[in-house]
RNA sequence: GCGCCAGUAGCUCAGUUGGAUAGAGCAACUGCCUUCUAAGCAGUAGGUCAGGGGUUCGAGUCCCUUCUGGCGUGCCA
């Protein structure tokens, strides 16, 4: 279905080509004086610059055209020159009736589709996913869906890395504190135990020791280069010993983005890349686009139109030793092989700008991806504590995200089992559904690419703007329909006779605007700025109609259908931004 | 040093290609439950849009400049 702002705006162009005026100058608005009119059209003001008239005079102009018109219940030409409008309670409602019947809410995919490669989670294997790595995932799930919504062929991967430093480093920590173990012994030429000589708890303390014993000791540091450069020459022992690592931290992480509801389609990771690097590198020699420098073999990315230096992109450290960018592009190398994307986006913290910047412009001179390919990263900020600085446990160390959902799963599950109108069996999966709102509304009603400040009690909140408060919403209409005894009949829809019925109708209107809106810019944020709005409008027509005890049984079937219609929007949109509704809270 | 991003109500944030009186929420105060979930609704109060200059009929929005904060700036990811 054509949208419905755009709908107007024809109608409107139409009215000043018929005045002798361009039509371009048409284009309609959602109004900002919303105690004036529904739709407001700026045109004439620039368009009295062109044609050298008064604006008012061709306000007053355009406004004639539109006389009587069918579509409007109010046009009037107001100074200095806009042109306000309200529609007809009769469009309105047969505009929102084919919503309810068309599939999707007649929002329109995309016309050109693409294969798109999304880049997004990154959890380092053996580390403890943290509240670091919620952004990622919670964005990321929320764009994959929306890209899937606007027909889009979307894969998401995780990309974890497992081949870096900090494999050397548990492979050494474990080598010290249990040497006798085969994996160490070069002589050892029989079969490695099935079992893993730690457990996850283990893995994740081994870590951080080893992390930290490598910024004091220089020795363990060495030690710890020396046994990741082993494993990446295939030591046939290291290798035993990270795959042990790799299947215990990958089944744990696994368990651990399902309680976030965020999934990925492909578990590769940076190890996945290592055998395209030595062809991928003498392919750019041979392309003549790679050059040594300081003992380390990059790729020069500078461009003359630069206003800032860009360093080059290594591939080579000096010490021989591949490094991310090296495995970032041979990723690429592989994405392009295995899944001829037209898009490949990525979602990281947005400190990497300038790393992506250096690895898309290597990828282009390498020829790696071809033109038609976008590279897109999003770089999305920094989630911070009350105090405005990277979030903390108390105690000033990294919170663990099982932590976090725990925390605020805690908080909530706390009030409503004061509230005492969930049933005991439900309080549980209750409360997982509403924490999971509070999070994830709390951090996707920010703009991605801003740091923002996580506060368990505001999120958890149950008014204000909030994912509760969404859901409450969702939940008081879900009542409703399950006390209204007839069916649900979507064309029962009647033109709106108060206030409140026309604003929920508007705003049911204005879901294909946001939806696209948070498609094209990448915005979950739209998505909840539009819900927020629509479920404020449904609270107030809620307030101001009573439903069930309605006499008139087509005014009935008529509020019904639109108490459905809202929320099954309410629900295709929390959908996009990866939680849901329960029954009752 | 250079580059990028940010600065809007006490707090947390919106603000569409430049349009009318800069919007929400929280906190504060005032109303509305014998009636579909009051986790709601209605209202009051709260602003030098960091400062200064410029472009424009019109600037939170565009340009210049100053200040403040964050981040980045070749061998970590």
């Amino acid at each position: 279905m054509e949208k419905f702002v755009d709908l107007i705006s024809q109608r409107v162009s139409q009215a000043f080509q018929a005045a002798g005026f361009e039509p371009a100058f048409g284009r309609v608005t959602v109004s900002n004086r919303p105690d004036l009119c529904q739709y407001q059209c700026n045109g004439a003001m620039p368009a009295a610059k062109t044609y050298h008239r008064a604006p008012i005079q061709i306000a007053q102009a355009v406004a004639a055209q539109l006389e009587g018109d069918p579509m409007f219940a109010m046009v009037s030409a107001v100074n200095p020159g806009f042109l306000n409008l309200n529609v007809s309670p009769a469009f309105l409602r047969d505009y929102v009736a084919g919503m309810a019947q068309a599939e999707r809410f007649g929002v329109e995919s995309d016309p050109n589709p693409r294969t798109i490669v999304m880049d997004y989670g990154g959890p380092n294997v053996a580390k403890p996913l943290h509240v670091g790595h919620l952004r990622s995932a919670i964005i990321g799930e929320s764009l994959k869906r929306i890209n899937r919504y606007f027909g889009n062929q979307v894969i998401g991967d995780i990309h974890l890395g497992d081949w870096g430093l900090q494999m050397g480093l548990i492979i050494e920590e474990v080598r010290e504190r249990q040497p006798e173990l085969p994996y160490f012994d070069p002589a050892f030429s029989g079969e490695y135990p099935t079992e893993a000589p730690f457990t996850i708890s283990e893995l994740e303390e081994i870590y951080p020791c080893a992390s930290a014993k490598s910024k004091v000791d220089e020795d363990f540091a060495r030690r710890a280069h020396d046994a990741t450069f082993k494993l990446q020459q295939g030591d046939r022992g290291y290798r035993a010993m990270w795959e042990h690592i790799m299947r215990i931290s990958v089944a744990d992480l696994k368990k651990n983005y399902a309680n976030l509801n965020v999934s990925f389609d492909v578990w590769m990771g940076e190890s996945d890349a290592q055998p395209y690097i030595p062809p991928m590198i003498e392919d750019m020699k041979a392309k003549g686009i790679t050059m040594v420098s300081d003992g380390a073999l990059v790729i020069p990315v500078q461009e003359e139109s630069d206003s800032k230096e860009v360093p080059p992109c290594i591939l080579v450290k000096s010490d021989g030793a591949a490094i991310y960018a090296t495995t970032d592009l041979a990723t690429l190398v592989q994405r392009m092989q295995d899944f001829r994307p037209g898009k490949v986006l990525y979602l990281t913290d947005k400190r990497q700008a300038l790393h992506f910047e250096q690895v898309f412009r290597a990828a282009r001179k390498a020829g790696i991806v071809p033109p038609e390919t976008e590279l897109q990263h999003i770089g999305f900020g920094t989630m911070n504590g009350k105090d405005g600085k990277p979030f903390k446990t108390r105690a000033g160390g990294v919170m663990r995200l099982e932590t976090l959902i725990a925390e605020i799963t805690d908080y909530i599950r706390k009030k409503i089992t004061e509230n005492q109108v969930v049933d005991s069996s439900e309080v549980e999966d209750t409360a997982r559904l509403i924490a999971m709102a509070a999070l994830k509304y709390g951090d996707l009603s920010n703009q991605p690419t801003k740091d923002y400040i996580f506060d368990l009690e505001r999120f958890a909140a149950f008014e204000g703007n909030t994912g509760p408060y969404i859901l409450y919403t969702i939940v008081r209409i879900k009542s409703i329909l399950a006390k209204y005894p007839g069916r649900v009949q979507p064309d029962a829809l009647l033109a709106p006779e108060t206030k409140e019925a026309a604003d929920l109708m508007l705003a049911l209107t204005r879901c294909a605007d946001s939806l696209w809106q948070a498609y094209r810019d990448c915005a979950p944020n739209a998505i909840c700025a539009y819900i927020y709005e629509l479920a404020g409008a449904a609270n107030k027509f809620y307030h101001e109609t009573r439903i069930l005890t309605e006499p008139d049984a087509s005014k009935q079937a008529g509020y019904v259908a639109l108490m459905d219609l809202t929320r099954r929007v309410l629900e295709a949109c929390i959908d996009l931004l990866g939680f849901e509704a329960p029954e009752r809270m």
